[in-house]
DNA sequence: GTTGAGCGTT
């Protein structure tokens, strides 16, 4: 079994492999990735790590609320997407 | 060469 996590107030310069490293101390990640706004192509700010359901939960713990370059990482359960419409787009 | 609350593309 897997947990998605939800990891905010990132630097703008954090890429994928940054989040990838920093939860990998706590159990293996199945996936991590940065969202960057598809359409200015720059990065938002916040990203998503995939981890197994023990590690997620070490790397909730222990990365929630901790300082990473100067800022106070954000790190929850991510809501599920399939809850949201695909693309509002009006 | 910017910005700062938030929840992602299939």
């Amino acid at each position: 079994m897997a947990k998605n996590i939800y990891v905010g107030n990132l630097a703008w310069s954090t890429t994928d492999a940054d989040l990838r490293n920093l939860f990998a101390e706590f159990g293996e990640v199945i996936s991590a990735r940065v969202i960057s706004d598809r359409e200015t192509g720059r990065s938002r700010g916040f990203g998503f790590v995939e981890m197994d359901d023990a590690g997620a939960a070490q790397a909730i713990q222990a990365l929630n609320g901790k300082g990473i370059g100067g800022r106070d990482l954000k790190v929850n359960e991510a809501q599920p997407r399939e809850s949201r419409p695909s693309r509002p787009r009006y």
